[in-house]
DNA sequence: CCGGAGTACAAAACCGGTTCACCGCAGTAC
DNA sequence: GTACTGCGGTGAACCGGTTTTGTACTCCGG
């Protein structure tokens, strides 16, 4: 049972192979019943195209990339990765591209993949997240001509398209509500500082605590596992004056908080308040549930791979915001009670 | 800045294409100085070879395909997944073969999906994940003919090669631990029936049960989500005679059931004993740590897909026994103590 | 000195599509 | 009646590789 072509076609219905390409793609030079006569054989004999061959012909790879460079104990942990995939399947879903994908495990090779994609000519562009500091990504593509996409910004991504959100205006949001709820001296436990979404972030959160006059404000990097959002949750609460609200920039590290805040004999949210960056289901089903703040990360890839496909098809560069955060204020949150 | 093809490698060394071809493949047809000389220039010029036309002319796609077919809110809270693909990567990294991600919405896509890269020629091979019981993958890649390795099994695979792991082993061995420390009722939640991996989970706590002379095990089905895995560990606490321990299949449900114990006032582990399937960094992080079945997910995937190339390459079907679970035990089991 | 084998390459066919150039024919304008 | 136009198609070139076939030349034995 051999995949037909459209010589298969061309044969059964008696035409040449041009006629049948017109046909299948719906272009002028066949008349109506052979176009349907075409359609009919082409849809009998379960034909579609072979992208291999298109792609070479039309210098199209009919595939988007996207590199993912995190280790995978890491990746797994984070809900943002798959439902940023899913996102991007949505966009795609029913068109005629793909998405390949790779898990890196370090920037090096990363750049390496789309060097050799771009030279094996297997996608139409790529999209990038996790956009680090002086990103070398940046340049590597725009020294292509890939067309691209960050997943991130809007500072920091060159004259490249993005979508973005509003990390500013959430951590402003976050620390509104801390400060609404009595909290004076507040600490972030943040991602690693080389990520562009770390660092604005932090800048939000100076510029909030600055603004209502918050003394104690203080930021402290981790490596988004338990084990690091532990050590510095038990540090911060161990200072003289600690904290009594800390902000975390994944919920895996909350929940950790939330252990050490148990080993120590802490009250969540009566002596120390945890907010978590990115709302999941874990935050949800905690006990305490965890304050989270929240982005439709499944619409944020879904623009994010819409935009890609405009700029491949020759469409303008873009900054989008995505959707907007929204603060979710669970049990982990509340006014400070000294006394327990 | 044009990419450069084996013609403008041919032209600038004054050679054929077809000397370069062979050339660059590496088989014999030239002379090592001309061949050193191509492969200078070519390395000179960058150039790699176009993955279309190559795919056009043998044959291969190039690529291996996944489909994933969960919500994308289930995706995003199962470390699995993303340590699959991480496994799947570090098989094909370094090789010629790339892979195609699709997360899917329902079993009919997911077939479909299947169908169009098989018509398509966009891959060369497939992995099939969470096997159903009567899958009708398994006869879809039957009968195109279209290499597939199940990650699962071994059972209700059909012909398909596999890469299984022992669930079976695994359960009898978290039964015994759970028995050794004293509990006679024992209580399963477990995802979906639909999936080969429920049942024969299922099956093996059954039988591990019944070898035990254990005369409460009972299992209840939910969706992975923290909220069934709430709602039926309230009930099964509910009951007159309460199973002193749970099994769940997934770490999110067994975080809810953490929460659930502890709304009604029910001690983890003195009245009530928790074990995770799949280990991940959450269940370390949490208070109480979760006891968990820990098996090498990246390893998992690593031999699914080279399975996989090897199968592609015409090698014959296998199944492979993947590295075997392991149960670590942590705080969240313990001896029943009545009293608290 | 000739036939046969082997070497090192050239030339062309092929994979399965798209697209361009051309062509016969009917209808129409003049 | 002739020239022009548009329609509906054919045939061939082309994309960038691999593979098959063909060929010029060298080396060797007899």
């Amino acid at each position: 049972m051999r995949r037909p072509t459209i010589v298969d076609i061309a044969r059964a219905a008696g035409v040449s192979k041009g006629a049948v390409s017109y046909a299948l793609n719906g272009r002028p030079g066949v008349s109506e019943p052979t176009r349907r006569r075409i359609l009919e054989i082409a849809a009998e004999l379960g034909w579609a195209p072979s992208s291999a061959a298109r792609a070479l012909s039309d210098g199209r790879a009919g595939a988007i990339g996207l590199v993912v460079d995190r280790p995978a104990q890491v990746l797994g942990s984070e809900p943002f990765f798959m439902r940023l995939i899913a996102g991007i399947q949505s966009a795609l879903a029913g068109g005629p591209t793909a998405l390949l994908l790779q898990v890196s495990d370090d920037a090096t090779a990363e750049i390496a993949t789309y060097r050799r994609w771009y030279a094996e000519r297997r996608v139409d562009g790529v999209l990038l997240v996790d956009l680090r500091v002086a990103d070398p990504r940046i340049t590597t593509v725009a020294e292509l001509g890939l067309p691209a996409v960050v997943i991130g910004g809007p500072d920091d991504t060159g004259a490249l398209s993005c979508v973005w959100s509003d990390d500013d205006a959430a951590m402003r949001a976050v620390v509104d509500h801390l400060a609404g709820l009595g909290h004076r001296r507040i600490a972030r436990v943040a991602g690693p500082a080389e990520f562009v979404h770390t660092r604005a972030r932090s800048a939000a959160f100076h510029g909030a605590a600055a603004d209502l006059g918050l003394d104690g404000a203080q930021v402290a990097h981790a490596d988004y596992s338990g084990e690091e959002g532990a050590r510095l949750t038990r540090e911060l609460l161990a200072a003289p004056e600690p904290p009594t609200a800390l902000i975390f920039d994944n919920d895996l590290m909350a929940v950790a908080a939330l252990g050490v805040a148990q080993d120590m004999g802490v009250q969540v949210p009566d002596r120390l308040s945890i907010v978590a960056w990115d709302d999941s289901p874990l935050c949800r089903t905690l006990r305490p549930a965890l304050t989270a703040v929240r982005r439709d990360v499944v619409d944020y890839g879904e623009q994010a791979a819409r935009l890609l496909l405009r700029l491949v098809d020759g469409g303008p560069p873009a900054r989008l915001a995505a959707s907007a955060f929204e603060l979710v204020p669970r049990g982990s949150t509340g006014p400070f009670h000294p006394a327990g």
